[in-house]
DNA sequence: TGAAAGAGTACTAGAATGGTGCTATTATGT
DNA sequence: ACATAATAGCACCATTCTAGTACTCTTTCA
């Protein structure tokens, strides 16, 4: 599936929240503010930010009046490393992706001959480069802006236009 | 999660194969011969390619020598196809991404304030539209060649450097 | 007429995901 | 000193998704 699971949805919002609270100077905030703030069930955020927490990424304060805190400038953040702190390693295909030396994973049988292989290869690392482009601080650039790319691309994109078709045939791109 | 599933996978590969025969201007082949091919398990490959004719971009030929080939050029059959015949919609985020008013997915509570809508539905769109630009045809580009965009932008990719880390500062990019 | 092939459907086992609960530890404020 | 509020670190369950298999029916060709 291409789409980001709920956990790491929740870890963006919260993310983004603190890293408005960065830009502000403020300091730490608690879990249970958060997600009262968002509507997001408490115990599943707790285990979020603890993982952020662990991996690096959030500075945590425990004890009364404690909390959670970026641990480094939200430009410094990026959709792929929270993507892998939740979910694990992105493997763009089960084989031929340049990942399989990777936690065991019994290797592709057909890689020798797979007609596809480097293909899916290159795209893999296009789809990681541009989650490692969006950073924290692109997040909070909300609507009307474009998306920063080191490629040196901005499209214009139509909004309104983002809706995914389900036929056979018709363009997703206008 | 950010990767194919299996099923896609086989079906890219199937495809592929399909477009090296539509190339060359042969005929339909069975999906026996094409899972003996690649070593693919005979029943599933079958299901999957029930899909992809189901969905019109296969053209079936039952009976005795009978098989499956492409029902249009490999430049028209994308890789979003592809992947929401296989997977259905793509929807990068559960909230927030424009499809919520598909399939009678509940909407995101935190719809009106959420502080990372547009930025989603951005890179929703991103992602999509990159999809879409890749083709059969471009994938049957090996190796040395370069993705096809329409964004006007080739980037020179060092194959030997798209190994994923997991550590949390490492970039993706060289 | 029999064999080969797709069409359609249903089913099972295992993994991933979403979500919860409990106990221990740490710091703060009174 | 002590109650309180917060994170740390587990373990756990239910549901959904995924991979893979099986069976019957229809169509076509030799």
């Amino acid at each position: 599936m291409i789409g980001l699971t709920r956990k790491t949805d929740y870890g963006l919002v919260a993310l983004s929240c603190l890293a408005r609270r960065w830009k502000e100077g403020d300091g730490a905030i608690s879990a249970r503010t958060i997600a009262h703030q968002f509507g997001m069930p408490l115990p599943q955020l707790m285990n979020i930010l603890k993982k952020l927490a662990t991996a690096g990424m959030l500075q945590s304060h425990r004890g009364a009046s404690g909390g959670y805190e970026l641990a480094r400038a939200p430009e410094q953040i990026t959709l792929l490393q929270v993507v892998v702190v939740m979910e694990g390693p992105v493997r763009f295909a089960a084989c031929c992706d340049g990942c399989a030396e990777l936690a065991g994973s019994e290797a592709c049988p057909i890689e020798s001959h797979c007609p596809i292989r480097l293909s899916i290869r290159r795209i893999h690392h296009r789809i990681t480069c541009f989650l490692n482009e969006q950073t924290l601080a692109n997040l909070l650039e909300d609507g009307s802006k474009r998306i920063a790319s080191s490629a040196s691309v901005t499209l214009d994109l139509d909004l309104a236009a983002t809706t995914v078709m389900n036929g056979r045939n018709s363009p997703i791109c206008p």
